[in-house]
DNA sequence: CATGTTTTTCATATATTCTTGAAGTTTCAG
DNA sequence: CTGAAACTTCAAGAATATATGAAAAACATG
């Protein structure tokens, strides 16, 4: 298989999978193409490279900065900017991880929470069913919360090595 | 807070979530009705309890049903039919897992692997970074597959117990 | 097997999200 | 300052995804 075959399938792909986790295809593609490129590229490079416009390509690099995925280089001397991915990907999914739990968990946790004063018999069938759901949810989801927490804060190997023992 | 206002906050908040994990809001909407509903319910009590349409619903619980999350409930000498969520949020989770694992995962690692002759020298810049973005990918997909299938396998509390023993 | 009931399908309509590109802004070397 | 280069914004258009509802199919009952 031919490098440049390879790549753009790697992007392809990598784009229609972004997709299927609420992540814009063509962020994805920007993402993907930044993670393997040896060099740091311009918004130039990325129009060219995914022929997609220049708004198009401010927006989703500016997004994924955001995210903390790609950086932001300034080459003294020049007037360019340039941009470069996170290659760890250990780096990358913890930095994932960290951002949804931010803009995901703990606000679904929040609202959970707010449940708990619900007016009427805890006895009744309807407000029972209720309560048990959401109750389940904040219990799993205080667990998820911690587990995401940690894993965060670890060091790669001795997470995932210690984990894979201890559940073996 | 009224029960009837919270399970209306519910259903709309665990749309909206639904979204951001690219999963159809009408279906992450009728998947909370179902959770937080003491009964089984009928096409038509979604149809009425969430306003949309027949087609809709029907289509969005075959959907459920698929990922496993929702029963078809016959219930004898009744001609309609009722439709109940697992309740139980660890299986629920299990169950997403399960399923995003082998929709997802699976054929990301599979199409990692063809990359795995490039043609080319792998001295060049482009293609190292190429290849070590890859393989990095492949190794930590790798690691992660092994623990979401320990993790699918796992009891609840054994599971979530030790791995905070552990971690901590 | 004829009939009314329930479920399923799917072409069309609607809604949402993404993309473009030109205008506006910032930046900096001269 | 000035002007060219680079970056950003955003309204309008394009593309994608979702919803509707009527028609068809499946089903159960007498």
């Amino acid at each position: 298989m031919k490098l440049s075959e390879a790549k753009q399938q790697f992007i392809t792909s990598w784009g229609a999978f972004g997709t299927h986790w609420g992540i814009n295809r063509t962020m994805a593609q920007v993402h993907a193409l930044l993670l393997i490129s040896a060099d740091s590229l311009t918004q130039d490079d990325v129009m060219e490279q995914l022929s997609i416009s220049r708004g198009n390509v401010n927006m989703n690099i500016r997004e994924l900065i955001d995210w903390g995925l790609v950086n932001r280089i300034v080459v003294p001397g020049e007037r360019k900017e340039y941009f470069s991915a996170e290659k760890d990907i250990w780096k990358v999914a913890t930095q994932i991880v960290k951002e949804r739990k931010k803009r995901e968990l703990d606000p679904m946790l929040k609202l959970i929470n707010q449940f708990n004063n619900i007016d009427g018999d805890k006895k009744d069938k309807d407000t029972k069913a209720f309560l048990d759901t959401v109750n389940g949810i904040k219990k799993f989801g205080d667990q998820a919360d911690k587990m995401l927490d940690t894993m965060v804060h670890a060091e790669e190997n001795w997470f995932l090595n210690t984990l894979l023992k201890v559940i073996k």
